[in-house]
DNA sequence: ATGAAAATGAAACCCATTTTCATATTTGAA
DNA sequence: TTCAAATATGAAAATGGGTTTCATTTTCAT
C-alpha cells in the first residue's frame, strides 16, 4: 500500500519521534475500512510486532488524535472507535449510522456535498457567535438495522 | 417548574412502576439546562432523598434512555451525560459544541430550521438505503473556546 | 389488604483506559 | 562515532465509569 505518507511529516512537524511502534498503528488504519477499537488495532499490530504492547496502541491512537490525523469515535458500546481523520490519506468524508441494538455502524456519505455546506455556514456562524475555534464535527445516526427490527 | 408531565405516562404504557426515584431523576433533568453525568444527578438526587443509590440513578437513566424520553451523549471525557430528549417536554431541539481543552460544553440552536430540513431528506435515504428505522440524530462540533487558546 | 412482580441499595465486580516505573531507543551535540 | 539527555516502550498495577448480584423493600392489580 504505497503511502501513509502524511504522518511522517505531520509527527516531526510536531516535534514527535517517528517510530515502528506508531507506523505499524499509522499503517494499520490506513489499510482498513473498518471502526476499530484499541484491542482490535493491538491484536493487529501484534501479528507485525508481536513485542508491540497494548499501552504503546493507546499513547500512538492519542497521540494521533492530538495532532489530527485520527478521529476518535465513541458509539456507544463502551469502547471508543478510531478512524484516519477525514481530511487525511485516502479516507472519504463520511458519517455513520448505528444500529443501538447489535451496535453494528455503517458509514454513508449521502448528501455530503449539501451537509459540507450547512455545516460550513454553521461552522463559520458558530465560530463568531462562540468565539470558537472549530476543528471538526460529527454527525451520528442512530437507530434500528434491518436485522434487528 | 409545573410539569415534568409525559414521562409518567410513558412509563406506565411501557409498563413499567411510577417510583419516586424515577420521579426525582425526570425532575432533575427536567429542571436544568446542563448536561449532567450520573454521578451529577446523582448528587442532587441525594440532596431530595439521602437514600436514593448511584446504581438506581443509573438504572433509571437506562430507563429513560430506552423508553426515548432521554438522550445519552458522549463527550469525550469519558464520562456519559444525559439529557431530555428534544422532542420532549420543554427541551429545544439543539445541537453541541465542545472545547477539546477545557470540555465546556455550549448548545447552539443556530440553522436548526435548516438542518432539520437537511436531516429529515438524510434520513429518508438512509432509511430506504440500508433499511434502518432511524430515530434521532446527534451533531457535535469540536474545537478550541475562547478561553483555551 | 396482600402477594407476585418489579424496583432498590450496597457491595462486589467488570473492563477499557491510564498511570507508574524501570528499561530501551532515538537524537543531536561534541 | 560516542554519549548523554530526551523521548518512547512494555508490563504490571491502578483508576474509574458503569454493571451485576442478591437480599430486601416497594408497588399495584386484585
Amino acid at each position: 500500500m504505497m503511502e501513509s505518507a502524511g504522518w511522517q511529516e505531520q509527527l516531526s512537524r510536531v516535534g514527535v519521534r517517528l517510530t515502528t511502534s506508531r507506523e505499524i498503528v499509522a499503517n494499520i488504519l490506513h489499510d482498513t475500512q473498518r471502526h476499530l477499537s484499541a484491542e482490535d488495532i493491538f491484536i493487529r499490530a501484534v501479528q507485525v510486532n508481536p513485542s508491540i504492547g497494548l499501552t504503546t496502541v493507546y499513547r500512538a491512537l492519542e497521540l494521533f488524535t492530538d495532532i489530527g490525523i485520527v478521529q476518535k469515535f465513541d458509539f456507544g458500546d463502551g469502547k471508543a472507535r478510531y478512524e484516519l481523520a477525514s481530511d487525511h490519506h485516502n479516507a472519504e468524508h463520511h458519517h455513520h449510522l448505528i444500529c443501538i441494538k447489535c451496535k453494528k455502524i455503517i458509514n454513508y456519505d449521502d448528501f455530503v456535498q449539501e451537509e459540507l455546506e450547512l455545516m460550513k455556514k454553521t461552522e463559520k456562524a458558530l465560530s463568531k457567535k462562540h468565539h470558537f475555534k472549530i476543528m471538526h464535527h460529527i454527525i451520528h445516526f442512530y437507530g434500528i438495522c434491518e436485522h434487528c427490527r
